[in-house]
RNA sequence: UAGGGCGUAGCCAAGCGGUAAGGCAACGGCCUUUGGAGCCGUGAUCGGAGGUUCGAAUCCUCCCGCCCUAACCA
């Protein structure tokens, strides 16, 4: 363990966890897991659940399995096990040969059902769906006013164990239809935490299993295989998120009444929630099934895969997980938080490199026709090692189309006629003369540049005020390049006015598409996952789709911007 | 409504009876061949009201607000 890991507070789990082992509980062993639902791709949210297992493991010399939670065949695909997996390990996290599948239970699980049977503590029932609701004591709504009934018991309550056994049996042996009948757990009907009202062990399904095949037709419900899986495996602490803190009575009912081999112990935490996206499984398959994205690796999504493709780094996710914290208290976190994690780790590590987006014309007209330099350019500022590249210059350039201004509005120090600005390990450079076609819209630049300034320094010390970046038109490359915007215009989507739907509030500018930019000649071999700094505009991915012949990148984070704040102001103040 | 939780600056979050850490954001300033990065500075009496105590964000009581469960989903 580190130093700053010492001296950091520790969250409230570390905590507990940390009295466990001084206590000598689990003979001071430490195992957790990460127990994913392989019915959607992972997101951020899970994220943080997985630096919490892997990480409270790793910190106390424990060990965190894989569990596949696969007990509902109906919603469960093999692709998501594998997307699943393939995320975990980007992450950075290694289970090791601790892949397990709640599956790999069933058997055994099987078996305890029939314990509590022969110990009259489950018996089958023949309600539907609709009536063990209703005997459960349903809420009920009047007007304004909420009544919770007591609940009763089902008239199949009291069945002997043997009929109970021969059913259940039955059940097993595939006699009855989908949703005929259902083993239960035989607690009280009266007890104030709705989970223990005879809560349901297994349904019938006549579905096929991703692992198991038609070899089961009643599958575990979650709260009959989550606590006995934790046992199995020997998990010492069970993490999970707050909605399941009214289930851990049940969770310590079913192994106070089992005879198995551990007792894990269930402690909550709330959830990740991040503004101007959502982290519902639910809405995010939805979005992919409606098409409001291109699928589960879309760059907006929140998806782990998602936020590959659009460019994070593993370490930044994990950055933002270490500095959200672990609490009970619900909140959502800034977006900002998490591209500031992004831009700390790349500001270090990316490579830079000029690109222009919105490119515009400049010729330089006392540079000598047809002649091109090499000019040296720093890798990386913020590292030496990394060193520098020849970037060609030569008479006619791209710059960006936002540095240049006819009339420059107060603040605005980039190039304007009569200008002298610094072309980036280039020259100084001076606006001569502004070339409109006919629409009026700005076609070129002219401009004469210092020869002495050659590098970007001026020997007699005069000083400009910006700095632009630049590409030589002779020796540009083309590409393309998405920029991405948030997938909501709002901080919180799942909050709608009455008549409205979370998906109104989705961005419809959440991704602008340019196929005209001009990059330097040096990024003609970059490799779909390769990341940059273009200067003075962002971090950028090179796309899995792009090929040689046509490069693709992904804009994952612009760069901090301060005049585009300014300038918000301005225009904000000016209407 | 019942049961279970939560409530410390715009956001996240330390604090565990001794007199409010830190980070993000925001706003100033310095520095700068990225208006980037970096550096410096600026903000809270702790949901509310009582009480216990020499002393309370930390203990007690009541109140308020928000969230979760009320699926044969997890």
């Amino acid at each position: 363990m580190s130093e700053e890991q010492k001296t950091t507070p520790r969250d409230f789990i570390r905590q507990i966890v940390a009295a466990d082992v001084a206590a000598g509980k689990n003979g001071g062993r430490v195992h957790t897991r990460f127990p994913p639902e392989p019915n959607a791709y992972l997101h951020i949210g899970h994220a943080k659940s997985i630096s919490l297992n892997f990480g409270v493991a790793a910190e106390f010399g424990g060990r965190c399995n894989l569990r596949f939670d696969d007990t509902n065949p109906e919603k469960e695909e093999v692709e998501y096990i594998n997307a699943i997996k393939g995320d975990i390990r980007w992450l950075g996290y290694d289970w090791e040969d601790r892949e397990y599948y709640a599956s790999d239970y069933f058997a055994q699980l099987y078996e305890w059902a029939e314990y509590l049977i022969n110990q009259g503590k489950a018996y089958v029932d023949d309600l539907s769906a609709e009536e063990i609701s209703e005997y459960r004591g349903r809420a009920i709504h009047d007007g304004d006013k909420i009544i919770t009934p007591p609940g009763k018991d089902s008239p199949y309550r009291n069945r002997s164990v043997e009929e109970n056994l021969d059913l259940f049996r039955r059940m097993r042996a595939c006699e009855f239809p989908d949703g005929a009948k259902t083993l239960r757990a035989k607690i009280d009907m009266r007890h104030p935490n709705l989970n223990m009202r005879d809560p349901v062990m297994y349904r019938i399904m006549h579905a096929s299993h991703p692992r198991t095949g038609d070899k089961w037709c009643i599958y575990p419900t979650y709260d009959w295989a989550h606590g006995q899986s934790d046992a199995i495996e020997g998990i010492t602490h069970s993490l999970c998120t707050l909605e399941f803190e009214v289930h851990r009575p049940l969770y310590d009912w079913f192994l106070d009444n089992l005879p198995v081999p551990h007792r894990p112990r269930q402690i909550e935490f709330s959830r990740l929630n991040l503004t101007y996206t959502v982290l519902s499984k639910r809405k995010l398959l939805q979005l992919v099934e409606k098409g409001h994205v291109a699928g589960w690796d879309d760059p907006r999504m929140p998806t782990i895969a998602g936020l590959r493709r659009r460019g994070y780094t593993p370490e930044a996710i994990r950055d933002l997980c270490a500095r959200v914290g672990v609490t009970k208290a619900e909140g959502i976190v800034e977006y900002e938080l998490l591209e500031y994690c992004l831009r700390q780790d790349l500001n270090k590590r990316a490579l830079r490199r000029m690109a222009v987006l919105h490119p515009l014309r400049v010729v330089i007209d006392n540079y000598p026709d047809g002649q091109t330099e090499e000019l040296d350019a720093i890798n990386n500022p913020e590292d030496e090692a990394a060193g520098t590249r020849k970037v060609p210059f030569s008479k006619v350039l791209y710059i960006e189309r936002d540095d240049f201004m006819e009339t420059p509005v107060p603040k605005f120090y980039r190039l304007a006629p009569g200008r002298e600005v610094r072309l980036r390990y280039a020259y100084f450079i001076k606006c001569t003369d502004v070339v409109k076609d006919e629409t009026g819209e700005i076609v070129e630049i002219h401009a004469t540049y210092d020869p002495a300034t050659r590098g970007g320094d001026a020997p007699d010390g005069r000083k400009v005020k910006a700095t632009l970046h630049w590409v030589s038109v002779a020796h540009a490359i083309s590409a393309e390049v998405r920029l991405y915007d948030r997938l909501f215009k709002v901080k919180n989507p799942l909050q709608v006015e009455v008549g409205h739907d979370w998906l109104d509030n989705l961005n419809p500018d959440s991704v602008k598409i340019l196929t005209e930019c001009k990059l330097e000649p040096s990024l003609a071999d970059v490799q779909p996952g390769d990341r940059f700094q273009f200067e003075r505009l962002g971090y950028f991915c090179v796309d899995p789709a792009s090929t040689r012949g046509h490069v693709v990148f992904n804009r994952t984070a612009t760069l901090r911007d301060t005049w585009a704040k300014i300038r918000g102001r301005q225009t904000a103040a000016h209407g």
